[in-house]
DNA sequence: TCGTCTATCCGACCAAGGTCCAATGGTGCG
DNA sequence: CGCACCATTGGACCTTGGTCGGATAGACGA
């Protein structure tokens, strides 16, 4: 495996210090940089990649839901999710989701280097200190999102931004009826009966979205 | 003015990458890390300093509060504020609070280099495309949430919960008719047009919500 | 090849959400 | 008192949301 490495935050200084760490951790790799998802996708499918550090919150990643997408498309790629969250339940929901990988951007940069090495190696990586017991709680929560489709994760999204199903039918091309019909379907995942409450189960099961505090 | 530069923010990478940009803003300045805001406190008693690069999420900053505390001890010390947010109500609240500066993590470096040298040269920087305009925005859009009358707020909270109108009016000894008579009021103060776009301004607006981690 | 399953798609139908208009009742002010 | 203002209430009416049933097409295994 000598494929390139794919570096996808909006934070340009953090970037090009992870940059550097991965560039210890795996000298002579090809590693590129992105600051949206979609720029990301772009560079995953430039050219065979071996490797891909996620941050969870840019502007179109969409927690957790852009994490699994990206998955669906790529089984066999690796993640290696980066955030600024060092909670056990965000750690274990990450894993669950199919990141190779969970490191915190408190992480020492030594650990950062070897985390790197592991997920190049095929190993999954978590935190110091994590106690894989904090697994079982994320993971219950992440089965009803991860049975979603990726059509259906594209409606919850654009539900959770207050789009009205005109709308979200508009944006995705297909009619107003077919957005209603992968909603009652979302809801029965999710066992939810209105899409009020539908939001409120993707804040909880996505990553926090960006607070005024 | 040659004080050394504090760094405080407990993310080791990201601090120095901050360190390398300072430095290149600022060429043979004593510049020195910190974890946390007590140890930045030691940092800055220990020698004179001329500028604090503040992280906003540290473990024991408190958000604003321990920004504000830091003014009053020094009130002659710049501080600039690093956050990962970049909301305008947020970037207005600490310049208000006495920061010199309010740099978004997703600030390109170049900007970076040039906010640390304009501080050090005694000004005010923000962001680019910040609108002190937008900073009224913000506030106004809380003085909106203020201005709910009391049976408004007890209706916007069950809507946030999810509830229907129908059990609303139930729990509320009042007609379904009547709440939504009531939202639609609150939808205009809140410069919303449906009840999930609502929950999403209550959620924002909103500081405290009772969080399952 | 033939069923079977599932994702995606849609129209018809009913329930819930949302707006407009109007009435009641309390509060403050000249 | 007379008046204006506003929170609260709710009925009539239209819009949006949600369910049910069904159609199509690709995937998978016997």
């Amino acid at each position: 495996m000598t494929g390139r490495v794919v570096i996808a935050d909006d934070h340009p200084l953090f970037r090009a210090a992870l940059r550097s760490a991965v560039a210890a951790a795996a000298p002579g790799r090809d590693i590129v940089e992105a600051d949206s998802l979609s720029a990301a996708r772009d560079r995953v499918a430039e050219a065979a990649a071996s490797l891909l550090c996620l941050d969870l919150h840019m502007k179109d990643s969409d927690g957790f839901a852009g994490l699994m997408g990206f998955r669906q498309e790529h089984p066999a790629l690796p993640v290696a999710v980066v955030s600024g969250s060092e909670e056990p339940s965000t750690v274990a929901r990450a894993i669950a989701a199919g990141a190779a990988a969970f490191i915190p951007k408190s992480t020492a940069i030594d650990a950062i280097r070897e985390a790197v090495a592991a997920v190049l190696d095929g190993d999954v990586w978590t935190p110091p200190g994590f106690d894989p017991d904090a697994m079982k709680a994320g993971e219950e929560a992440m089965e009803r999102l991860a049975s979603l489709t990726p059509t259906q994760l594209k409606v919850l999204v654009r539900v959770r931004d207050g789009l009205l199903n005109k709308q979200i039918a508009f944006e995705m091309n297909i009619s107003e009826a077919t957005v209603k019909a992968h909603l009652t379907s979302i809801f029965r995942k999710l066992s939810v009966q209105t899409r009020t409450q539908a939001v409120l189960a993707a804040e909880t099961l996505a990553v926090e979205r960006p607070s005024a505090s």
